[in-house]
DNA sequence: CACTCTTGGAGAAACGTATCTCCGGGGGCT
DNA sequence: AGCCCCCGGAGATACGTTTCTCCAAGAGTG
């Protein structure tokens, strides 16, 4: 076999139509081997300035496109992340944290382009062959309910997994979530210091960290300053139940007279329902709410709202799967037992690493009583951990 | 070679560690070829039904799990769709239109899902190696510039682009829009009817089809009444331009009696507004719209907006997208003069195809002057074409 | 019985890249 | 002069599928 005849490559007989020029061409019509190519391209190799510019000229003007999936399949990696959001019904992305993912998802989606990688956006309700039809470098999930079986597989076969929001049982490479106990408090220090002297809490059924934790925040806290848990629960993801569960909690006959509700439309409802009582928002009933949107900047009167720092947040677990991804490729395999902690070794290898981001607390009229002199003072310092 | 030693593969002495079992590795534990494992999965040719379960019954014990990546390479197809939105700014969604395209989005996700495909958010800014790094079977883009070149060359190099709001000078495959002139038509005949008798609009700076068609049909509209157009402009990507803007508008000699906002915060910064002029809505100004929040709902007043459904564009932008990329490569080639207008053919095969999507106005207190009566009927019918 | 048809399946060639291995040759050093 | 080393690059293999082609054997059929 000549030369020519190998770098021509195999196209023997059926010259196909319009076929997108690959790597043998450029080789060929720079003259030189893939090899060259290749390391030309990707700036690896021992070659001169002067053929590496030559090949890259060549390449430009064949309109040479390498091609993503044979490089995938050859190194290993696709350069994609999945986003992953525990789901509810039948959309996507759930109802009840729909500013927070929306906010979360725009900063990973850049923080992983920053790093160049692309985020593609899987509910972890989808059909399984679909996640088995696409290269995952590294998954992002939000939120994984307890013995999750999906991030129990992804762990397996290999690929990292970092979660938002604190992993119950699943077993993930690294984990991000707020202290949420430490923000449920700090709101009831504040809205006990705006002279509140019943809190009541608007909270959700399910089972998802964020709930449990805040919950239990509250009630640790009721526990210890000595007053009766004044609370409704409903089921978070139902965009209609919030307004019916504000209802009921200030239809009781031990009415607060400060509420904080965990969800994003709670103060929207809690307004609401405080209208309907004729009470009078903040003189009878102090209001926060935790919340992503500035929509509660201009309601009347404008309400103190929990931020989660989702921006913070994607981006952080991006950036610590990025991190795990090619710390793992990288080395020789030493890396493997610090990132992935092995489900062979017996325990005392401690839990997967996690880091707390601080939240921040916006304060309004809603959670001040009098005279909003000092519009801006958590009474907590937000980066506590 | 014997047939042991080539179904075993060739792991000659490297022994490597922690192997994901191959299709190899499923011929040999169920005794048959590479072959029959392939069309057993995949449901390809002819096998009895009991060689078919026995070696999914094998692969599933091995917890084979094949390969994306070899898959899209031999098949030529990934299964990923992208989503490309152009940005103004750094972030990789525009902030004017969020709303919008945050149900998009979600709505393109689910009907891709619901078809196998997953979508990869690419904004349009992002780095070219990372458009070049991944598989893409098609494209989405959001209002694509005119002579967006990201667009030419996603088309010239053979990948489907399907674009939301009617493209300038891209070559797309297909496109759909609402009818953005008989929306503002069907408005300002609205306003027209509750009394309205100078109307104005708020609109932007910049040159993407909607602001584009909506301004020209707010301008034609103006000269067939022969009402003196009133309208300011401001760029839309800037959050904090349009309280500026809507400001500019009502403290104009020729103050509206009515005003029609073209972005999602309008309505709040023209009722912000309308308060600091002492302007009551809706007795001294009309005002709607156009916005996918529901916030409006619930603001004092409830403002009427129109909204542009999201969820329909997105559903059906996704399902033309993987009509094409289907149609495409299950024909002979044959489909092909159909679904892509080849740039060398002379012209007079027409524009792509496109399809307008009906708007919905969705009516409330602050676009009608008295008593609101009845709540809910739009003057123009929302579906015409 | 000779033949064709159908069934069930095996072989091997791609897909396009990255990378490991190796090699010729020229220059410097002893 | 002989040796070693480094520069510049070529060859070949592997990544893990899908799929086209082909074959053996048994079942019908005349």
């Amino acid at each position: 076999m000549t030369a020519a005849a190998n770098q021509s490559g195999r196209r023997p007989t059926t010259s196909r139509r319009l076929e997108r020029a690959g790597i043998r061409d450029v080789a060929a019509a720079a003259g030189v081997s893939i090899t060259t190519v290749s390391d030309a391209l990707n700036g690896k190799g021992r070659l001169p300035d002067e053929t590496r510019s030559r090949v890259r000229e060549v390449a430009e003007r064949l309109g040479y496109r390498p091609s993503a999936a044979a490089r995938t399949l050859r190194t290993g990696r696709s350069g994609l992340i999945g986003l992953t959001v525990t789901t509810y019904g039948e959309e996507p992305f759930t109802f009840t944290e729909f500013a927070y993912f929306a906010e979360m998802a725009r900063a990973a989606t850049s923080a992983a382009l920053g790093r160049g990688y692309a985020l593609v956006v899987l509910p972890a309700s989808s059909r399984h062959d679909v996640w088995g039809n696409i290269a995952l470098d590294g998954t992002v999930v939000i939120d994984p309910p307890d013995q999750d079986p999906l991030v129990s597989e992804l762990y397996r076969s290999g690929v990292p997994v970092v979660s938002d929001g604190k992993p119950g049982n699943c077993p993930v490479t690294a984990w991000v979530d707020n202290d949420h106990e430490a923000a449920v408090l700090g709101i009831l220090d504040h809205l006990s210091e705006a002279g509140a002297r019943r809190i009541g809490l608007l909270t959700g059924t399910s089972t998802d960290t964020y709930t449990r934790l805040s919950t239990e925040a509250y009630l640790g806290w009721c526990a210890k300053v000595g007053q009766e848990p004044v609370y409704e629960t409903y089921p978070a993801h139902d965009p209609a139940a919030g307004a019916v569960a504000a209802d009921r909690l200030l239809a009781r006959p031990d009415r607060p007279d400060a509420v904080y509700g965990l969800f994003d439309p709670n103060g929207t409802d809690l307004l609401a329902a405080a209208r309907r009582y004729g009470l009078r928002v903040p003189d009878d009933l102090l209001l926060v709410c935790c919340s992503e949107s500035d929509v509660y900047a201009t309601t009347e009167p404008p309400i103190t709202t929990l931020s989660l720092k989702p921006r913070k947040i994607g981006t952080t677990v991006v950036n610590l799967l990025i991190d795990a991804i090619e710390g793992v490729d990288s080395g020789t395999g030493v890396d493997i037992a610090r990132l992935f902690p092995p489900r062979f070794r017996t325990a005392g290898t401690g839990p997967p690493p996690g880091t707390l981001m601080p939240t921040e607390l916006i304060v309004r009229a809603s959670s001040q009583r009098r005279s909003p002199r000092t519009t801006v003072s958590p009474p907590r310092a937000p980066g506590e951990v």
